[in-house]
DNA sequence: GTTCTTCCATACGGCACCGTATGGAGCGTG
DNA sequence: CACGCTCCATACGGTGCCGTATGGAAGAAC
């Protein structure tokens, strides 16, 4: 933590309002609170932003670029579908801050300036899984269902690891298990 | 719509309350805009509730009763336990507002008022799916780890169905052809 | 119909935040 | 070192909500 900085940019504004949206959620991103966490005043921020509504929609174009591309990018390197799947649900899940913000702007997506990112964001990651389960050998409408469960419980995982996670598996162990049943039942094979 | 009434009970704060959470959610639960919904004004409240804090207890309060009690009694009278699990799916899943409520109340389990409410409901629906796992004869960690992912898979259904129900099944049939692949997956017999 | 209790409208002060106006500090450029 | 451009602090007015104070209307008791 070093001294204050002399001069800010947009960039430390957005990633100001993105951690006070992990943080506290969309109602938190207030221009006077956020001044004074980054040691300054709203004069600063309203120089760089015309008001509040252009933070918030440059913070989600930020949190739209750094909370997908990465993590498809990153999943792709590994090997057969199950092992992508695998590897999607442990590097999403692990940290807890990830799924703190995922929660918090899935929450506000009725905003009119969040509302569209969610929705884009949503549908390209809903059609990547749709197309890992379509790898792993499963018909284009069973693949859908499949993603579309896998995508669900995901956000729950998400949704009860920000708010309840007393309820989930607390010891390692626990967490593997777990995320072995999961992955066993997401690809059995379909019912006739 | 009828007349504004002319007197109005502390019921009436906490059902208008619970309506402006599943509209808006907690924040929109201000004393100024519910009473000129209820055609009164702040008077009225500050006579009925001490401050604000006590019409969000009294709320979850009535939340807690009428949106768990009622479910598992209704579930109870099905018959065997993927009959009840599927009727509590379609229960549940059905009417968009009690996605909105559900979704809108998880979303402020922080709140010092809202979190213990959500907690213990929680954890009686958690165990109350673990126990219809383990009677449709999973042993109990997998009845648990299963009943663990039906609840995320739940929670993020309703979310979506919340937020962005453009990306879930439109029509009819594309519904039910989920909702039985979703149950068939999770009841899919374990992998050893 | 008076009296008492219940319930509520109005008026007020306070707080937190938004957005604007304005002057001035810091830094580059000649 | 002057000059100009970039960036910011301060001061101000406006809004929406909270909670209090107070007087008064509506209904019950008799």
């Amino acid at each position: 933590m070093g001294m204050a900085q002399r001069r800010l940019s947009a960039e430390d504004w957005t990633g100001a309002a993105l951690a006070a949206i992990a943080d506290g959620g969309l109602a938190t991103v207030a221009v006077e609170p956020l001044a004074a966490r980054l040691g300054a005043t709203k004069g600063s921020f309203y120089w760089h932003f015309t008001n509040r509504d252009a933070l918030v929609e440059a913070t989600m174009q930020l949190w739209e670029r750094a909370c997908t591309d990465a993590i498809i990018d990153l999943v792709e390197a590994a090997g057969d579908p199950p092992r992508k799947l695998s590897l999607l649900f442990t590097t999403v899940l692990g940290h807890a801050r990830s799924s703190r913000l995922e929660t918090n702007v899935l929450a506000v997506a009725e905003h009119p300036l969040v509302g569209p990112v969610v929705q884009r964001v949503t549908r390209r990651r809903l059609d990547y899984v749709e197309q890992l389960f379509t790898e792993a050998g499963f018909e284009a409408g069973e693949a859908r269902r499949r993603a579309l469960l896998a995508y669900t419980a995901y956000v729950g995982q998400a949704q009860l690891a920000a708010r309840l996670p007393d309820l989930l598996p607390a010891d390692t162990g626990g967490q593997g298990a777990y995320l072995d049943s999961v992955l066993t039942v997401l690809l059995s094979p379909a019912g006739g």
